[in-house]
DNA sequence: CAATCTTTGTGCACGCGTTCACAAAGACAT
DNA sequence: ATGTCTTTGTGAACGCGTGCACAAAGATTG
């Protein structure tokens, strides 16, 4: 979700709803695997499947687009991957670059997920004076200095940022400055913009701690059934206690 | 979100709603940055805004955990540190594979948000026997042949997946086979799992393709208003059609 | 100790998203 | 042409999440 800055409350930007874009990517993805194995058509209940949703969700979700379905038949697969790529705006190029080329930076670049869907990796900016010059996935880094003129010779509407946590604010404001108006964050950072200018975060480590946490929880259920049961159906991992409140860092 | 399979239907692992689990984190980032900086204590209204959201939210999150704050004077730094830390399960120790060494897998072994975090990088696992013994972010490379038994005897819990997206399932059907519940998915594709086990995703290029939606949006909108007063408000960049429908693969 | 001021914790209302369930629409067979 | 069968598209109900607004609680001052 975009930052809290900005913070549009999920408005739904044309009619269609926020968590139905988001979708979006994911059922052209299945469509395009579908229309890799020239499969001509296909029906609701195995689009959901193959993209891991709900078959009603996805009916409502393409009834946002249209009436693209014919009844008793399904999906035409190629007729949907080409209206959700527009739906998208990804029937147009759209250069982007990335700032900061350190192991993720780098691993960005590299990345074919990209140029497969419109994305072209115009530029790669680096503070460090050291990696100029040098090229990453066939492309040269340059300079943060140039970083203005680059996104105004390149028409660069989107930015990726993947900068330490420190200098990401103040790449965001150049970004946006020079005429960014969209911006992928990998810093663990909350980035502020103004009005008009839309942040997505990716955070590694907020993930992991998200699947920590049911983690643990799953290990408590598990331990007070074995209280109950105690059987050695599990594997010896010490399992801590699961809310044995570890006095720890327990201030005054 | 964990995928469409397992399906928990945002249940509120323990009363504790599922938005708000994904919310703690971001507090504990802040938080953690002001423990640094020797802040004693913090007001919802302070904290919110260095997390990036509203401050109704924040207290409402925090009401879940229990009544942690002072009126009057806010919330204690260290103490809620500890208790979200507890609450998400980081007091322990959690050991982690990475599977998949490719630049995305070298990048994630690289990352240091991991460790700051109780997460231990156990073991890094490729299918490529050139890379087996090789040191990444010095640790040592081990085949995928050993997977279940880097598993048990790690007592893994939690998997990271960051192969190609054609070996993403086989590989979590090892882990899932080898005790592993909770899994980390980098590769472009939907994983089946069986229940109890939890996933979530994080793709790169769909982040992308959602930036590319709304600023398609905002071209088309920004096209509108100058088609009613024509001004040289914008840089010179090609302006594709708003909604030109352009004709592309438009199949029978 | 009383008055005032600050900030939390939460009841309540609203809106978005999800899901169910079914009528309408078209394909296909006879 | 008529009937059957499949599958879409959607109205309606429900539940979760969000944000407002305020009462309760404690700190602080005189």
């Amino acid at each position: 979700m975009a930052t809290g800055r900005t913070h549009r409350p999920a408005t739904r930007s044309r009619g269609i709803p926020e968590a139905t874009v988001a979708r979006l990517p994911l059922y052209l993805r299945a469509l395009t695997a579908l229309s890799e194995r020239s499969v001509p058509t296909v029906s609701s209940e195995e689009l959901a499947a193959a993209a891991g949703v709900n078959s009603a969700k996805l009916r409502k979700d393409f009834s946002y687009l249209g009436s693209y379905g014919t009844r008793g038949v399904g999906y035409d697969v190629e007729y949907l991957v080409y209206q959700i790529s527009r739906e998208l705006g990804l029937t147009q190029d759209w250069p982007v670059v990335i700032v900061g080329i350190g192991n993720l930076g780098a691993a960005l670049a590299n990345y074919g997920g990209f140029a497969s869907r419109g994305f072209r990796v115009a530029a790669l900016i680096d503070a460090d004076p050291g990696l100029t010059g040098r090229a990453v996935a066939g492309i040269p880094v340059q300079h943060t200095d140039d970083l203005e003129r680059i996104i105004q010779d390149n028409g660069v509407s989107i930015g990726v940022i993947a900068t330490p946590a420190g200098a990401a604010q103040q790449v965001c404001d150049r970004l946006v400055a020079a005429g960014v108006t969209s911006i992928l964050n990998f810093a663990p950072t909350v980035l502020s913009v103004p009005e008009g200018v839309d942040v997505r975060k990716v955070d590694l480590s907020i993930e992991l701690q998200i699947l920590a946490f049911h983690e643990q929880r799953k290990a408590g259920e598990e331990a007070a059934a074995e209280a109950v049961a105690p059987a050695a159906t599990r594997k010896d991992s010490a399992d801590q206690g699961p809310d044995g409140d570890v006095p720890a860092v327990m201030p005054a």
